[in-house]
DNA sequence: TAGGAAGAGGGA
DNA sequence: CCCTCTTCCTAG
């Protein structure tokens, strides 16, 4: 009897295939094969060996394995099993992620090595109009290791340069000098960051990794040099030949960020995110893989790389809403990387000032330690918050009188101030007074916000753009004006109110356009006076010595949302914004513009300290049955008319009909119609999270056996970020 | 998902 | 009758 394989593919289909497996061949979970597909070759990964044929069918034997090791060794192959079936996702197309692009295709599992090169002789003998060539031998003088081709084509020379002296033998190609693995610099090995009493005390509570597995909740309010602590506990605790994994938000991966890890831990940092390409990621990939100690500072997806020695999770900014995966296989970084730890018998860190509802819910249930740090580093006083009503005041750009005098003050103090604007562009409207039209967008049932800068009308909900127009587009009427502000208009009413002082814009959209976030960042940290005017970009970890006054133009927008995060939201973020100032020596001011300066949420927050806001919003969940109180999960569904939708939704439901389980909907989206998509969800919130997983399991596999209107895509989204 | 088979519509 | 476009189905 021959022995059969299971094999997952990439492939959003919930079942797996079987085949022979070749006499010869030992097989184990994780490895990577080449099977026969219908009518074509695929690439597969093993799930299982050994198991039962399936009657009935006939097998085909597989074709061959690519490596002889598993491409995903054992814990991150568990990882992943386990989150397929936590998330509801595909086996084959989770297993997948975890493999770099070229290996998802099908490539060998090698580094192409780089071609380096090396100078030979001087430049004496060549001919003295070769410029180019001459200075390129100079140039490779300079570097007695010899350099990769890369970094030649970026000092600007040409292949053809490299290829002409290498005819004549002025240079020759080396293969790449073997790194000196990191850590030997006996300097290097001896820096560590020096940590404040309060610091010294905070990293006391963290327990070792020999001592196995433990989460550890690090609550250090904003400047108190959470950074510092990973870095003294890496110093402290990670081995020699150990891997480390720090998590961070996209937007934190600045080489700011990853120049104070390497300040301390050299070439044993590397990198993971969006912006590497194909080649840099099976670069970095691999040496995870091969269980090179590298300490990886990477996003989301870093936590599904294949280490195999790894020793201590950090996750910092945990509640940043970024680790959770809005589409395909909705994962949560955070949360994998918890279970990671566990798999793994290692402490996992998760740091914030503004930590989510959930994890300040496990530490109170002593599912984590809670470690505290409550002090700013350095001299530094937490910035006094105070709300400033605008119901009855007029306001110029949507700031009031006392927000610009105090940015004045501020400015004349020669201090800089910050202004926070929740939204991008210069007006999220344009109307037309006469006849009361609004221009939307024609594929989502959105407004078009008007972008002054480019003229342009843009959807941001999509990638619709029109040019803008003088005139309403229906009545031509010239009564046709931006309604509402976004941060361009607010930059224009600062640059007008102080002509003398630089404003900065920091939105997506202009540090898109000046290439990187580093040249403006560089203007403020001069120190000289400035306004800063920027959404959430500007909320998040940076850190400006001289602000010393934050703006929050509207903080309403939160208030009375109907999803039920969005309180937790709005207060993480307003901490986090007003956290930038008074970083340095002189105290730091937050003046919060509301229209509800009664409202208790935002009286607590000048008062409150966060934990005991979070306790009190936790309260609030527990009274309306949420999260993390309830398991919740979503199915939703997209087709081309919301009636299709909501049909698909309308058979799930009878379905999801079980005590502990209460089901709301089917309901169109909060944004029906998105890209031409008519969106509609059906919520499941469920008092078990076992049960609600094991009834999601049946429903999957009920809705693989009937057919349902065709062009509707339906999803499983498990602990939903949104419920819009 | 990708590729093929089967069905639908349309032009000559 | 043949071609093209669309929908449906299957893969081990």
């Amino acid at each position: 009897m021959p022995l059969i394989a299971r094999i997952a593919l990439n492939r959003p289909l919930r079942r797996l295939f079987d085949y022979i497996v070749p006499e010869d061949l030992e097989l184990t979970p994780g490895q990577r094969v080449r099977i026969p597909f219908g009518r074509q070759q695929a690439t597969g990964l093993v799930v299982e060996v050994g198991v039962e044929p399936p009657p009935g069918i006939k097998l085909k034997p597989l074709s061959s394995v690519m490596e002889d090791w598993p491409a995903l060794p054992q814990e991150t192959f568990k990882l992943l099993s386990w989150a397929s079936d936590y998330y509801q996702h595909p086996l084959g197309e989770c297993l997948f992620t975890a493999l770099p692009p070229a290996l998802r295709r099908g490539r060998i599992a090698e580094e192409k090595t780089e071609q380096w090169w090396r100078a030979l002789d001087d430049a004496a003998t060549l001919p003295a109009n070769a410029h180019k060539q001459k200075a390129l031998i100079d140039w490779l003088s300079q570097h007695s290791r010899g350099a990769p081709t890369k970094d030649i084509l970026q000092a600007g020379f040409a292949r053809a340069q490299l290829n002409a002296l290498r005819e004549k033998q002025l240079i020759e190609a080396v293969s790449p000098p073997r790194p000196n693995s990191g850590g030997e610099d006996p300097e290097l090995l001896a820096r560590r960051p020096e940590l404040s009493m309060a610091q010294a005390s905070a990293a006391e509570g963290l327990a070792a990794p020999g001592e196995g597995f433990g989460a550890f909740l690090l609550y250090g309010i904003t400047g108190s040099g959470k950074t510092e602590i990973y870095l003294h506990y890496l110093k402290q605790h990670l081995g020699a030949q150990d891997q480390a994994l720090v998590l961070v938000p996209e937007i934190n991966l600045t080489p700011q960020t990853v120049a104070r890890f390497q300040h301390y831990f050299g070439s044993r940092i590397v990198v993971w995110h969006s912006a590497l390409n194909d080649g840099e990621r099976l670069t970095t990939w691999l040496k995870v893989r091969n269980g090179e100690p590298v300490i990886l500072v990477g996003t989301r997806s870093a936590v599904l790389l294949p280490f195999t020695n790894l020793r201590t999770i950090i996750v910092d900014e945990e509640h940043d809403s970024s680790y959770k995966q809005g589409e395909g296989f909705r994962y949560s970084g955070r949360d994998l990387a918890v279970y990671r730890a566990h798999l793994n018998n290692c402490p996992v860190i998760l740091g914030s000032a503004t930590p989510s509802l959930e994890s300040v819910h496990n530490a109170e249930q002593a599912k984590y330690h809670l470690v505290k740090l409550e002090e700013r580093a350095g001299n530094a006083a937490p910035p006094v918050i105070s709300l400033l009503d605008i119901r009855s005041r007029p306001l110029e750009g949507g700031l009031s009188r006392p927000a610009l005098n105090a940015i004045e003050q501020t400015l004349a103090r020669g201090e800089q101030a910050l202004v926070f604007v929740n939204r991008r562009g210069f007006a999220p409207v344009m109307m037309c007074f006469d006849c009361g039209h609004m221009v939307e967008c024609p594929r989502c049932d959105t407004r078009l916000t008007y972008h002054r800068r480019d003229r342009a009308m843009r959807c941001h909900h999509c990638d619709y753009q029109t040019a803008a127009t003088e005139h309403c587009p229906k009545c031509q009427s010239e009564a046709f004006k931006p309604v509402g502000h976004g941060t361009e208009r607010t930059e224009d009413i600062l640059a007008n109110a102080f002509p003398d002082t630089p404003v900065v814009r920091v939105d997506r959209d202009s540090t898109q356009r000046k290439g990187s976030i580093q040249g403006i960042l560089k203007q403020v940290n001069s120190g000289k006076p400035c306004v800063l005017v920027g959404t959430q970009m500007l909320a998040k970890g940076h850190d400006f010595p001289n602000v010393t006054l934050v703006v929050v133009v509207n903080a309403d927008g939160g208030l009375f949302s109907v999803d039920f995060r969005a309180p937790e939201q709005l207060i993480q973020t307003l901490l986090q914004v007003s956290g930038r100032a008074g970083r340095g020596t002189k105290p730091g001011k937050v003046l919060v513009q509301t229209c509800h300066s009664d409202h208790p949420l935002l009286k607590t927050l000048c008062e409150g300290q966060y934990l005991d806001i979070a306790d009190q919003l936790l309260r609030e969940r527990e009274e309306g049955q949420f999260p993390p109180f309830r398991a919740m999960a979503i199915f939703r569904a997209e087709a081309d008319t919301m009636e299709k939708s909501l049909q698909v939704l309308d058979t799930i439901k009878p379905l999801t009909n079980t005590t502990g389980i209460e089901t709301w909907g089917p309901l169109p989206a909060m944004i029906a119609r998105r890209a031409d998509k008519h969106r509609a969800q059906l919520i499941l919130n469920a008092r078990n999270r076992k049960k609600l997983n094991s009834l999601l399991t049946g429903i999957c596999q009920e809705l693989d056996q009937i057919k349902l209107p065709a062009g509707v895509k339906w999803m499983i989204d498990v602990d939903p970020q949104e419920t819009g």
